[in-house]
DNA sequence: TTGTATGCGTTATCAC
DNA sequence: GTGATAACGCATACAA
């Protein structure tokens, strides 16, 4: 390995020349930096971030916390989207990408002693277990973090319109004649409670009514629950034209549900998804859902990150919201009126 | 933040013995050593791996090539699950993982200076340009890798059971009545070329002729390509009944073409894809395909990059073999003979 | 313009 | 059992 003392002695200068010729130092002899920077090429010197990290305290790398319990995590399209575009703009601007996680090693078991364990300049929360908590704690501990999606305390948090999004939705619908609309929300969480405050109140604009009995709760990215509500939904006596899903997966678990019952889709019963994934796209019938915008999302999680980490004590966290976009497929049967 | 050199005054005792203390050194008193742990434990120290890495030279981090110049990268499922599952078994075993990318920065522009400048214990190898030539490098430069899918140089390789996947396949399709059967390979690569020979073969032993205009090369994971191959196929004067994919979702890309031919599938052409995504799983009519088993992929490349870090110089790269399983679908017809 | 000296937090050797 | 001490590779304040 080559360090800045074989390069000093390669050249009959000191190793405080040699770090400052690297670096750029505007100190240092314009002819001796050069020999320096040609012998550095030619010996193939590389620096060592941890003797960097360990000297000026900065790692110049993201912590992300990416942590699956089931079997969600890299593998759900919408968070690995995000991700591969936060990753691309981090490296943008020089910060390099480490996978926080909550397994016991030398530093504990929470995330946010691992990212202190590896000096993490910012920690970007995605996903993971009791990750509402752990923002507060790494601000606390002077990490500065960013949530995307997740509401989390003292963080900048960047999501998706919901609001909008879910409007533009029961419009949509409603525009194509559905009057007994019923939905299916995910777990309560703060995106839950826009989404559905949104479609209450969307729906009381449009003047369409919203019995107890056409909503149900299942789980986000869960097909069982989803097929649950959706059998108790079909049950009812005066059966909803439109089902509207909490994500694209939950509906084609409902979609198929429905299908199992007999019934066509749009033909008796319309539906809708929530991300605009691949798996919306390209299913038959091409389903109508809400694209969120993952790339727009995780560039600007790295730029609220790396703002953050900027301004230090004096960060004030925001609200970015991110808009989302309609897309119609042909889930939807345009009703007679 | 907490240092040894703090726990040391607060316990009256020298920073080595606390150090030793900590890391369970059998030459410490009973009684001091629990001392020492419980203040640790009060003061929330949490050790420094940048010195702990510049001090003995272990990161204990495995750097992972996962670079998209498209748009593939993280997006892609089938690299996804492999790398959520090569993540869980690495943090099992000790090791964190890092995210390499091939960008510009204070170490050059290239994985191999990334990862000497972050100084990963081992570099896996799932996907980014140039990749072939860099496993040598990386074992040049004293860094163990492991590659998955690619054939790398040098490097163990984590890949399915390709040969036999496809052979299955085919049997499969043969075992339908087909008898004029299409392939469309992914671009030229020691995977594409197993898959190839494996159809080869596989036809020949069956007594099942491949005429030249049956075979067409596209892309993987590229819809347009994969369009194209099917309208000169559907264009051929005897048409072929069956029409095998690269992977999954270059076989949705030409089950839209041939419906938009006019054409029912499997009514009037069978398809079959590869790779098992969930794409396939959703698709109507469900798809057949093989499914490659990512889960056992992932665990085996981080037991093996575990394995070449211990072995160092000793280490013999070897191929191992995941089998894949054939997951019939609703999208090759039952032919009457 | 260049060099000297110090310390970042840790491990490890060796003396006590 | 415990404690000095050196060293890992680098950046930087300060002296020359």
């Amino acid at each position: 390995m080559v360090t800045l003392k074989m390069l000093a002695q390669a050249c009959n200068v000191s190793i405080a020349t040699v770090s400052k010729a690297l670096n750029g130092a505007p100190d240092i002899g314009l002819e001796t930096a050069a020999r320096i920077q040609k012998t550095a090429q030619q010996m193939g010197y590389i620096p060592s971030a941890a003797a960097r990290n360990l000297k000026t305290n900065r790692s110049h790398c993201f912590g992300v916390i990416f942590d699956d319990g089931t079997e969600s995590g890299l593998a759900h399209e919408f968070f690995a989207n995000m991700l591969e575009s936060f990753k691309h703009q981090a490296e943008l601007m020089g910060y390099d990408i480490f996978l926080i996680s909550g397994q016991p090693g030398p530093w504990g078991s929470d995330y946010v002693s691992h990212a202190r364990y590896r000096n993490c300049d910012g920690v970007l929360i995605m996903v993971g277990d009791n990750v509402v908590s752990c923002g507060q704690e790494l601000v606390m501990a002077g990490i500065p973090a960013v949530a995307v999606d997740y509401g989390v305390d003292n963080c900048s948090t960047i999501h998706s319109d919901n609001v909008r999004g879910m409007a533009e939705l029961v419009r949509y619908v409603h525009s194509q004649g559905h009057r007994t609309i019923a939905a299916v929300f995910g777990e309560d969480c703060p995106v839950t409670r826009l989404r559905a405050a949104s479609f209450y109140r969307t729906c009381a604009e449009l003047g369409v009514e919203v019995p107890d009995e056409y909503v149900r709760t299942s789980l986000y990215h869960d097909m069982d629950s989803a097929i649950l509500a959706t059998r108790q939904l079909l049950a009812l006596p005066r059966r909803p034209t439109c089902i509207l899903y909490p994500d694209d997966y939950a509906a084609i678990g409902g979609m198929n549900e429905i299908e199992r019952a007999g019934l066509s889709i749009p033909g008796d019963v319309s539906v809708t998804g929530f991300d605009g994934s691949l798996l919306a796209r390209y299913a038959r019938p091409r389903m109508t859902t809400v694209q969120q915008n993952t790339r727009d999302m995780g560039i600007a999680a790295a730029r609220e990150l790396a703002r953050a980490v900027e301004e230090g004590r004096g960060f004030l966290p925001r609200d970015i919201t991110i808009p989302c976009t309609l897309l119609p497929g042909e889930t939807v049967r345009k009703l007679g009126l």
